[in-house]
DNA sequence: AACCCTTATACTCAATATCAGTATAATAGG
DNA sequence: CCTATTATACTGATATTGAGTATAAGGGTT
């Protein structure tokens, strides 16, 4: 094969002179653990950032680097990890000739003690999205959510764009004859920055709150564009947990099958049906009996199953699937 | 909210001053176009290399900067980008001091006249993973896969690892009572690059072609990791057109049914059952009838559908099926 | 014109997966 | 002993999917 690098640099290039702007990478990592029947994130800064640290050269590569920079911090024991998404804005920093890439990454653990040294501490994804939690029905804050998005319709310059704003927020947020699809986070998140129904719409434009159409909807903002990361990562598992045996992740070693019920309808924001549920499982035998039963159920005592590590070989992508259907 | 500008830098920190390591970024653009039948991906340099571009300051986003200059260097309208992948290995570059960061795209585009000012040029994908191509049966190479595999097999070090290589061989090549699973094609060539059978596992450690197990598989390979890029790509895509309309970007204005199902076809690699394909495509409203037909059949005329651009609206997200199950 | 080859288009049938509901078992607490 | 609560096991209706068959409409050939 002949050797790429003694080839001149065209307008069409493979490998090209390292420009030496100001560019610097950054890793963002989304960590989520599911506890008492809640997703929660890792969170950091008065509970409104999610932890970052800079790339370096001494990592060998982008998710080592996040693996070991992450493990030593916090002493999570990261299981899976994956990509997220790559952002360059240029409205992320201030300054102008200064270039921060974020690389933003999933992890799924387990909440340990909380590693208060670093002011870290785990949330609720639902106290930055409540709008996406479903389980006990249409969640209450659902009023200023409805309102909101009737001023944003109504304030529609012309007839066709206030149609195609309906059409848009039924679709999205499971209105007039259509269903919830929970996994549309981020479009649903993007919709309300659009509509400027979150605080960090009106970010860097000068703007106040007065500017707003009405008034926000509940939830808790973030800085920079880390509520817009979770929200793609919520989505991300969202997707994933139907295909892969991902949740187990989250499990502790044992566990009954209402708790790993529960974990997914955490994740899921919505109810699933339990004899379906439990069919799916044990017809895909992605679990094994412990033999133990647990007696802190409140009724009859529950077996304890544990996770068939062997399926992550045997179908390392092939597929599983987990129900996400409704109650 | 408080300025988080503000808060001193901490081991967990979101926001820290940017280190001035010598880091580059570099986008890398995966191109494909189906035509007569072949799934093609734009190269350059003697066919071995994908298109590539620093990123620079000037730059909106990442997505608007390869947007941009895929478009001003090679005229092509690219209507569909999605992110792919973010690479950071160290042993990309020779150099120990200096780290590129290369983010790489997927687009998908319709084939023009070549633009031969940049040494470009359009080039089946098989010619690159000729394994992947499965719509005339097995693929004639397959000898020389097959015995690679079974060296690599029996070179295993001891019984249990010997058994899981030739467990996950036949996963992953649907051997033995294993099915082809066409989305598998980044484990593919995980496995052959760890099995040393393709040229650039041999890269970097001073090895030879004698150091090889046996003969490489057949397939061109391709500079840095742009191969291992490509399979990323080829696999997002054969996973995406299931359950997403992104065939039409690669389809002209009118097409006949059975030209869309040829598309599908070549992307995936595999035959699909007529009568169902049309079914699926009909039961879901993806096209609409034109009113004309095409005689250049070779039979009955068939109807010239179009895309129904309204379903990108309607279902933005939601959920589309393109069925890719046996012929 | 009759025939054949080719592709288009329309239907049918069986197997499977999914959705939803109900019945029984085993514990704790009053 | 009864009741509340959760666990676990079945059952039937419906939708989706996989696979096969039949008919229609062109061109070319004898």
């Amino acid at each position: 094969m002949s050797d790429p690098l003694a080839k001149s640099t065209a307008p069409l290039h493979s490998v090209h002179p390292a420009s030496t702007q100001a560019i610097a990478a950054d890793l963002i990592a989304l960590l989520v653990a599911v506890t008492a029947g809640d997703p929660r994130v890792l969170t950091i800064q008065d509970q409104n950032a999610l932890p970052s640290g800079p790339f370096e050269l001494a990592h060998r590569s982008l998710q080592s680097g996040l693996r070991a920079w992450v493990e030593r911090q916090t002493g999570l024991p990261l299981g899976y990890v994956e990509q997220l998404y790559t952002f360059a804005d240029r409205d992320r920093t201030g300054a102008a000739d200064q270039r921060i890439i974020s690389i933003s990454y999933l992890g799924l653990t387990r909440e340990q003690a909380e590693s208060s040294q670093y002011e870290a501490s785990w949330r609720s994804w639902y106290e930055y999205f409540p709008w996406e939690d479903h389980r006990l029905g249409i969640p209450t804050m659902e009023k200023t959510l409805r309102s909101g998005l009737a001023a944003w319709i109504a304030a529609a310059p012309d007839q066709t764009t206030r149609s195609h704003r309906r059409q848009r927020a039924a679709r999205l947020f499971g209105l007039e004859d259509h269903l919830w699809n929970e996994e549309l986070v981020l479009q649903r998140y993007e919709l309300l920055y659009e509509a400027r129904l979150i605080p960090e719409a009106l970010r860097g434009d000068g703007a106040t709150a007065e500017t707003a159409v009405a008034a926000f909807v509940p939830g808790d903002p973030m800085i920079l564009d880390h509520r817009r990361i979770l929200a793609t990562g919520i989505a991300r598992l969202r997707a994933k947990i139907k295909y892969r045996p991902v949740v187990f992740e989250l499990m502790p070693d044992t566990f009954t099958l209402l708790q790993l019920q529960r974990c997914v309808e955490a994740l899921a924001g919505k109810l699933v049906h339990k004899p379906n549920f439990r069919r799916l499982i044990e017809q895909q035998e992605l679990v094994e009996d412990t033999g133990e039963t647990s007696q802190e159920t409140g009724g009859r005592p529950a077996k304890l199953f544990r996770f068939r590590r062997a399926v992550l070989a045997e179908r390392a992508i092939a597929g599983t699937k987990l129900p996400v259907s409704g109650a």
